[in-house]
DNA sequence: TAAGCTAGTAATTAATTACTCACTTTGAGG
DNA sequence: CCTCAAAGTGAGTAATTAATTACTAGCTTA
């Protein structure tokens, strides 16, 4: 039996078809990534994809439904993890970081997305990920300072966008070296920096 | 006399054409941005733009060229008017912020380039130019820890991935909020962060 | 076995892309 | 005022793109 069988049923080709997006959106920018390439991974012919999407647009929708689901159901397993507040940020930060070593494309489909002038539904996904993302933050650094682990006037707005600029540090250092897997190393050190940033002085 | 002269100088044109492909990267993926889109923006034909580039990848290595040389000398005249290291860091960052409001398709060509798959002209400008960004930022807080205004432990280059991180959280925020002038006023709050977590516990 | 459905192919479409070229216009200097 | 090189035009090109089409192989089921 080959690993690839020739008929595979919709719901399976529709996932295979996102998983191989995800691959490709590794090695180069997502906006680049032709209907033909997709198809060619896959074995199949370029119309065969047009079976089960209706356009290009649906195909990267699924994507980013993909990406958001996975994402947040590690952060939030991530966080259920750890009783302190400060403890969960950690392991949140880790556990986005370690996603993103094993999916390298998802943190360009997801800036890719957003820098895109139409407000497609895959944008409008991006856009509501990053804000549950944010919440979820929020909520874990207001608890933090009722636990005494965060400065009381600490901005936690402000905390939110660092933490995720922070990320968005290691991915493009990542880019830069093109090594993705240095992320992992890189990941506690930076961490510690910013855990300083927003922890009291005790 | 029309405002706009019908024939220009080749070099005026050059530096017209790179504002105008760094205005249009304001509003759009700076791949997605044609040539067709650059002339009609400059009021000329598209053919007019082969006059002076050879190829399109040409522009795109002209932009970057532009970006590398007014960005760093922003962040060199910034560094230059402060005595402390610390106060030049905070200069710096001030600087690139206000680059960015004054430019907003900047940090998108940036990424954009940096995410390329083939190893472009324009990539190694991108590439060079943070290359140079951060041995500034190494050589500052080298300084910045003999003057004590650091902490003696502090990894330089995990701090380094961190400052770069920062602008890019702030980035990323005003693509969610769809308002570039923001970051202005996020950017103190967003370093004074940072600061406390590269500087030494008083 | 016949009928119908599902998932594929292969060729083709219209639109868009970067790029070329023969020709025309412009404007500064002799 | 004339000349002429530089700058711009406008109509092309070939290649690439997403999407459509007519057709077919292989399974399920009556």
């Amino acid at each position: 039996m080959s690993p690839y069988p020739k008929h595979l049923p919709a719901d399976e080709r529709r996932e295979a078809t996102v998983e191989t997006v995800v691959e490709l959106a590794a090695g180069q920018n997502p906006s680049e990534i032709t209907t033909a390439a997709i198809a060619k991974r896959m074995g199949l012919t370029q119309g065969a994809l047009f079976r089960h999407f209706p356009s290009k647009d649906a195909i990267l929708q699924a994507v980013m439904d993909w990406v958001a689901e996975r994402l947040m159901a590690r952060l939030d397993k991530a966080v259920a993890s750890h009783a302190s507040p400060l403890a969960a940020l950690e392991a949140m930060f880790m556990a986005h970081v370690e996603f993103i070593v094993e999916h390298p494309g998802v943190p360009r489909i997801l800036f890719g997305e957003l820098q895109r002038a139409e407000e497609t539904p895959a944008k409008r996904v991006a856009k509501s990920l990053l804000r549950s993302y944010g919440e979820r933050l929020r909520a874990l650094m207001e608890q933090g300072k009722q636990h005494g682990e965060l400065s009381d006037d600490l901005e936690v707005d402000t905390a939110v966008v660092l933490f995720i600029g922070t990320i968005q540090g290691l991915v493009m250092q990542s880019l830069l070296a093109g090594d993705v897997v240095r992320m992992r190393a890189q990941a506690p050190a930076v961490f510690a920096i910013y855990r300083r940033g927003i922890g009291c002085a005790q």
